[in-house]
DNA sequence: CGGTAACCTGGGAT
DNA sequence: AATCCCAGGTTAC
C-alpha cells in the first residue's frame, strides 16, 4: 500500500535540452545555460536599475495583487518587494511604503538596453495598466457600501494579465487543492522553462513552451505529486497542440468571444471545469466579467447576493446563477469586484480588515473595550 | 439532463 | 492513532 511520494523532485532533463524554436529567444545562440551566475552573481544582485511607474497604491497595491491566487509564478522576494517572469524578462517590482505618488518602482534584472521599452510594454501590459483601477472601485463603491468599506483598507488589488497558457495551467493545479501545494506544483512546471536568474537566492524561469510540456509525462507529473491533475495537464497539453494554428494561437483567440463563448472553449479541456475556465477569463483572457466561484465567493454570494440559498450546497448550477448575481450587481467590470470580495475573504487579510476597523473605532471611541 | 461519489495529496481538527 | 474534513473542482456514473 505504501507508494513511495518523492517531494517534487527537479524535472528530469534528460530529455533533449530544447532548442530555440521561438523567434522570440533573443539569446538563441549556442549555450542553454545563458546566465552563469557563478561567474559573477553581484552583477545580477547589487546593481538593479529601479525605475518609477508612476502609481499610487491604489492603482496597484503588491502586496493584495501577487500573493492573493491570481498568479502561483510570483515571488515575495524582500517584505515590499515581487519578483517574476513576463514573457523573457525577469522583473522585480518594489512597493515604497512612505511615499504616496510614484511609490512603485520596477527594475529588470536580465533584459538588454535594447529591449527595454519592449519589456517595459510588457509589464504595463502584464499589470493590466489599461485599466484605472480606482475608476472601477469608485463605480463599485457607490452601489454597495460594503464594497465602499472593505475598498478603503485593501486598495489596490488589481486583476493582472497574464499569459493564456500559463494561466491556464496554473488554475488546472489549482483544483481543488491548497496554496501551498499548487505553487510547488507551478513551481516544478516552470522549472521545465529556461531558467532566466536568480533573486534573493530564488530561481526563475520563463514559463515552458506548449512544446516544452508535451514532453512530459503524465507519469512524470504523478511522481512529482501532481495527482489526478497529472493526466488534466497531458490532456489539455494534447488538446492544444492538436488545434489548427497551434494551441496558443486558439488560447488567444478567446480573448475575442464573448465570455460565454470563451468558457464553453476552455471547458473542452480536460481538467478545466466552470471554475478555473472562468479563473482564466478573468486573469487572462480580458473577460472582464467573468466571476470564478468558489466556495468563498459561494460563502459571501449566500450572505450578501442570494441569501435565499444559504445552506444550500455548491453545484455547478448554482454556480453560474451566483456569477449572474454577480454580474447583475457590479456589471461588465463584476470579475473585479469579485476579486477584492474574495481577497477580503481570506483569513490572512480578515485579520488585517479587523485591525484596521478597531484602529479607526478606537480612534473615534477611546474608551470602548473589544471583547470578543 | 441534474445530482453524487470518487479522485491525489497533505495539513489540521476531532 | 485513526478518521474526517477541507483546500479557490472536475469528471464519470
Amino acid at each position: 500500500m505504501k507508494r513511495h511520494r518523492p517531494i517534487l523532485p527537479p524535472p528530469s532533463l534528460t530529455t533533449a535540452t530544447p532548442k530555440p524554436t521561438t523567434v522570440s529567444s533573443y539569446y538563441s545562440s549556442k549555450k542553454p545555460k545563458r546566465l552563469d551566475l557563478s561567474k559573477n552573481p553581484k552583477k545580477i544582485h547589487q546593481n538593479p536599475n529601479w525605475v518609477s511607474l508612476n502609481l499610487n497604491k491604489s492603482e496597484l497595491f503588491l502586496p493584495l495583487t501577487f500573493p492573493t491566487g491570481q498568479t502561483f509564478r510570483w515571488k515575495q522576494t524582500t517584505p515590499f518587494q515581487f519578483t517574476g517572469v513576463v514573457g523573457s524578462h525577469l522583473i522585480s517590482l518594489k512597493q515604497l511604503q512612505d511615499s504616496d505618488q510614484s511609490n512603485i518602482l520596477y527594475c529588470f534584472h536580465n533584459t538588454l538596453d535594447s529591449d527595454q521599452a519592449a519589456a517595459k510594454a510588457a509589464l504595463l501590459d502584464f499589470l493590466n495598466m489599461g485599466i484605472c483601477l480606482s475608476d472601477v472601485w469608485d463605480e463599485f463603491s457607490k452601489s454597495d457600501s460594503r464594497f465602499a468599506e472593505l475598498a478603503v483598507c485593501l486598495s489596490g488589488a488589481r486583476v493582472l494579465r497574464q499569459d493564456p497558457l500559463e494561466c491556464l495551467i496554473q488554475f488546472i493545479c489549482s483544483s481543488n487543492n491548497n496554496i501551498k501545494r499548487i505553487t510547488q506544483m507551478v513551481d516544478f512546471v516552470s522549472r521545465l522553462g529556461n531558467h532566466v536568474g536568480v533573486v534573493e537566492g530564488i530561481d526563475f524561469y520563463e514559463f515552458p513552451s506548449l512544446d516544452r510540456l508535451s514532453k512530459v509525462s503524465e507519469d512524470e507529473l504523478r511522481k512529482a505529486g501532481f495527482g489526478y491533475r497529472a493526466n488534466y495537464i497531458t490532456g489539455t497539453v494534447k488538446v492544444l497542440q492538436s488545434k489548427p494554428g497551434g494551441g496558443v494561437e486558439w488560447l488567444a483567440s478567446l480573448r475575442k468571444l464573448d465570455l460565454r463563448s470563451a468558457i464553453e472553449a476552455l471547458t473542452t479541456l480536460p481538467g478545466v471545469g466552470p471554475k478555473v475556465a472562468a479563473c482564466i477569463a478573468l486573469f487572462s483572457l480580458d473577460q472582464h466579467h467573468a466571476v470564478p466561484v468558489d466556495t468563498h465567493v459561494w460563502k459571501i454570494a449566500t450572505r450578501y447576493l442570494i441569501p435565499e440559498l444559504a445552506g444550500a450546497r455548491l453545484t455547478p448550477k448554482l454556480c453560474s446563477r451566483v456569477a449572474d448575481a454577480f454580474v447583475e450587481k457590479y456589471g461588465k467590470y463584476a470579475g473585479w469586484a469579485q476579486t477584492l470580495l474574495f481577497i477580503a475573504e481570506l483569513p490572512s487579510q480578515k485579520a488585517l480588515i479587523q485591525s484596521f476597523n478597531n484602529n479607526t473605532e478606537e480612534a473615534k471611541n477611546e474608551d470602548i473595550k473589544m471583547d470578543i
